[in-house]
DNA sequence: CTTAACTTGTGAATTCGTTCACAAGCCCGA
DNA sequence: TCGGGCTTGTGAACGAATTCACAAGTTAAG
């Protein structure tokens, strides 16, 4: 891959990917960039900005294939494969991602949970197990995650990334609401909800 | 309030007050921008650029008042007063929301969840009373909440959407894997988990 | 074959956000 | 009171992302 892709530029071919398979979906054969702005709440030439980092997709004069350019998004993305992710922290926010149906569908493999509360270590959260966090760096040895997705109080989890990161896992997201650092090769994304929340606040004080 | 504030610093500010709360907490009188900086991952000229938006906060040679700092960020971000808040969809992820303690923390009261299920309504989730969807144009007259917090199906989420605008409400808190469209003067902020996970997918895929 | 109506792909122009760099101000010790 | 050390506040420079604008390609109709 050539030049740098900005996130803002990824998060969209994400958004892209998503109303192409509603489109496929409903028998669409072909998609315009202005169609597909309208959709994603952008402009038509950002549209064919963000794809032109990847190459020429579309046809002159008449727009995307549906399923050949969202076949192309999910390769971009990386979703022709599965990835597999494990959970640390088994609380209700845990609880609400381990039966969150996204996942699955869109290759994510949720293979455990981990917490250190002995009362539910040995339980299963929604049909996966939850384990002792001891045993945390043994059974990424074995088991290979690709992600780990953080749900554990927000004093806990630069130490807990920490750990994450010595095991050699290199993609973290984050729902402590925390900033957390890490290493250059290490990609977390956090999900701030306190953040939004104040994005709001300030939104509704500062109407012009 | 003059111009207009990009939603990176606004995010910056919702993070250096939380910096500043633990400061305040261990007794800390003043702060660098320097400071900051290391705390967010930014740098102290950024810092300083994103607080002289809304004035000269800072004594030169010294620092910052910790607690004036942290006072000016709340007003700014306009956490002096109580919002009110509704969740509508009482699903796994409407629980954890209303368990979640930041809210409280920070001043936003949740009035109540919403749902259209039989089996839901008239129960309590973590305290808070699940009531029928039917009844939202009527709650919302008489409560008058300041932000809805949408956490139903993704292929509900647009009708709902439109009818909490359409009770008045101008702020929204959206957890639909979905892009939604509204009014000019609603805002309407997405946590959007599939497309975090997506950029990790990428990042893993796209790695030089 | 020609023309009209569309739509892409992309350099150029523009806008927006970040970083630089330094004068101005403050504190403290001698 | 003076000087050294430190830190802010902010124009200016820079860089990144978005938007513009148009040549080039496609289709369909006559």
């Amino acid at each position: 891959m050539a030049k740098r892709i900005a996130d803002s530029t990824v998060r969209r071919l994400s958004a892209y990917l998503r109303f192409l398979e509603d489109f496929e979906s409903r028998g669409l054969e072909t998609i315009s960039s202005e169609e597909l702005a309208r959709r994603g709440g952008t402009t038509s030439a950002q549209v064919r900005k963000d794809l032109s980092f990847f190459g020429a997709f579309g046809k002159r004069g008449l727009g995307y294939s549906v399923p050949e350019l969202a076949g192309r998004l999910r390769e971009i993305l990386g979703l022709g494969r599965e990835w597999k992710v494990i959970i640390i922290g088994a609380g209700k926010i845990g609880a609400a991602l381990a039966q969150y149906r996204g996942f699955r569908q869109r290759g994510f493999l949720i293979l455990a949970a981990y917490d250190a509360n002995d009362e539910k270590i040995g339980r299963k959260l929604e049909g996966i197990p939850v384990r002792d966090i001891s045993q945390l760096e043994r059974d990424v040895r074995q088991d290979r995650p690709d992600i780990a997705v953080l749900t554990v109080p927000a004093d806990e989890a630069q130490r807990v990334l920490d750990r994450v990161v010595k095991t050699g896992i290199k993609a973290i997201l984050n729902f402590a609401p925390t900033q957390l650092q890490a290493p250059a090769d290490v990609t977390v994304k956090t999900v701030n909800m306190a953040m939004e929340l104040e994005g709001l606040s300030y939104a509704l004080t500062n109407r012009e």
